[in-house]
RNA sequence: GGAGGGAUCGCAUAGUGGCUGAGUGCGCCCGCCUGCUAAGCGGGUAGGGGGUGUAUAGCUCCCUCAUGGGUUCGAAUCCCAUUCCCUCCGCCA
């Protein structure tokens, strides 16, 4: 009946479990009330049930007991059968007038707690892995690994916002014009370079790891959002249309995990992997007068987006080649980055383990996060009502799904800008990226 | 946007109030038969939830014939709404 995000049976067996990981994460949750939702919902079921199974066994009865009396006209049918049968069909009748009107009002009270207990159920997180780090939000992350040395310059480091503005690729002033804060247009090199970076970052997860490349609708039913697990958390953060049941997807994650909504995966279906390219939507509300400099935080950004399907018990191995896959983006381009795990405090809700991958930006002088992969476990697959059998015939099992960017684009494009900087103000375009954008080599010439 | 038609167990279909959670064909699975295949014969072939079990074993009950309501003692079957698909017209990148 209820689709949850950690499976009801779970959380009655394992209400420590969930306990804890409620108090690992620094949230809350209302476990007390699902405890007590489900006890009083399995009651009433069992009630309402057992009125539906005499019902159901009245119906039979009354069938033949319609057709016993509708014979008597034609064959000569013993009166003494035919009495007794229309005395038993009102007796039935009568009884089962009361069992309806019960079942009615049992079935109306069922309904109640049942959408309450789904509700609640929907609020609940993912379990992270017993391996994540505790700890309470940003600052307890942990540096899993730093990969290349960041560039050393010999002249004070532009930040992208100053580089872009003086190449003429970036339009700070027009963005804002047409949109508001937080939009920018690219214009000429630079707008060519980010079509470059998305054509390559798709060619080398298709090309070299093997990703089916997925082309989605950008906006999609709210359905899609809870099955995701974006709803009901980061409703606020989303936009929508408001007549219509569209909403803009803020990660292509949206769109890729409900793509096998209810269905059944055959047995050689799994890994399935895509890559896929979208425009991501968000509101930003929650980081209002952060990052309000430059194109790091905007209300529309690309995103070239990995994900997976995979059988649980390999799950594991998937993430651990999922970041490396983001990573080597990193390593193409020739940029320092930085691997960091987070800690239970800051896992997303539908996590249980996450690493984000940081690349270097000297120009704003901070690690840039680009890429967030993450193993969702079951969660999502639960959620979207996602399933996969072992072999023909196999009862369906919840397969995990992961995620993660590789890469978020304008963030890449801050890196490359900043990173390849010349004393002079003009950018070198990175080798990987020359076939892609005409063979130009450098933006800028004075 | 307008006018029609449709939605049933993997596929195709039957089914106009109780004996239908549901027949048939195909596909698939297991047996039998059989030099090998094929044919033939027999059986099986949805998902979910509750209860009881150490049990992903059994047993048992309930729900689901697109979805949500309604009529009825009782709905795949009758009524209403919604969604999706198809055909035709209009419009459009």
């Amino acid at each position: 009946m209820m689709p949850a995000m950690l499976s009801l049976a779970f959380v009655r067996e394992n209400p420590d479990a969930v306990r804890k990981a409620l108090a690992d994460r620094h949230t809350e949750a209302p476990l007390d009330d699902i405890l007590g939702l489900d006890g009083h919902w399995r009651r009433l079921l069992q009630e309402v049930e057992a009125l539906r199974a005499e019902r159901n066994a009245a119906g039979g009865e009354m069938g033949q007991l319609n057709r016993i009396i509708k014979e008597q006209g034609k064959s000569s049918q013993a009166a003494a059968d035919y009495q007794q049968a229309v005395a038993r069909h009102d007796e039935l009748l009568e009884r089962m007038r009361q069992v309806s009107q019960r079942i009615e009002e049992l079935e109306g009270e069922l309904g109640g707690v049942e959408e309450r207990l789904n509700a609640f159920l929907l609020q609940l997180p993912n379990i992270p892995d017993a391996k994540v780090p505790l700890g309470e939000g940003e600052e307890d992350n942990v540096v899993v690994r730093t990969e290349g040395e960041p560039r050393a310059f010999d002249f004070e480091p532009r930040p992208h916002w100053e580089l872009g503005e003086r190449l003429g690729i970036i339009d700070f002033e027009r963005g804002v014009k047409l949109s508001g804060s937080r939009f920018y247009l690219l214009k000429g090199a630079g707008a060519h370079l980010q079509r470059a970076l998305i054509a390559w970052m798709l060619d080398l997860h298709v090309q070299k790891h093997g990703y089916s490349e997925v082309y989605p609708p950008f906006m999609v039913r709210e359905a899609c959002m809870w099955g995701a697990g974006q709803l009901p958390k980061l409703r606020e953060n989303m936009y929508h249309d408001a007549e219509e049941d569209f909403w803009f997807v803020p990660t292509a994650e949206v769109p890729l995990t409900n793509m096998h909504r209810d269905e059944i995966l055959e047995p050689d279906a799994l890994p399935l992997h895509y890559v896929a390219f979208t425009p991501c939507f968000r509101r930003e509300k929650m980081s209002a007068g952060r990052d309000v400099r430059g194109i790091k935080r905007g209300h529309q950004f690309d995103k070239v987006e990995l994900y997976k399907f995979c059988q649980p018990e390999r799950s594991g191995e998937e993430l651990q080649a999922l970041v490396n896959h983001a990573e080597e983006v990193c390593r193409a381009l020739g940029i320092a980055h930085r691997v960091v795990q987070l800690c239970t405090g800051d896992l997303g809700f539908t996590s249980l383990m996450s690493f984000d991958i940081e690349l270097w930006a000297p120009g704003c002088g901070e690690w840039l996060e680009v890429s967030s992969c993450s193993n969702c476990g079951d969660f999502q697959a639960r959620r979207a009502n996602i399933r996969f059998r072992r072999e023909k015939g196999a009862r369906p099992e919840f397969p995990h799904t992961l995620n993660g960017s590789a890469l978020a684009l304008p963030r890449t494009l801050i890196a490359i800008l900043e990173n390849y900087q010349q004393a002079d103000g003009s950018v070198v375009v990175p080798e990987v990226l020359r076939g892609y954008v005409g063979g130009l080599e450098r933006i800028g010439t004075w």
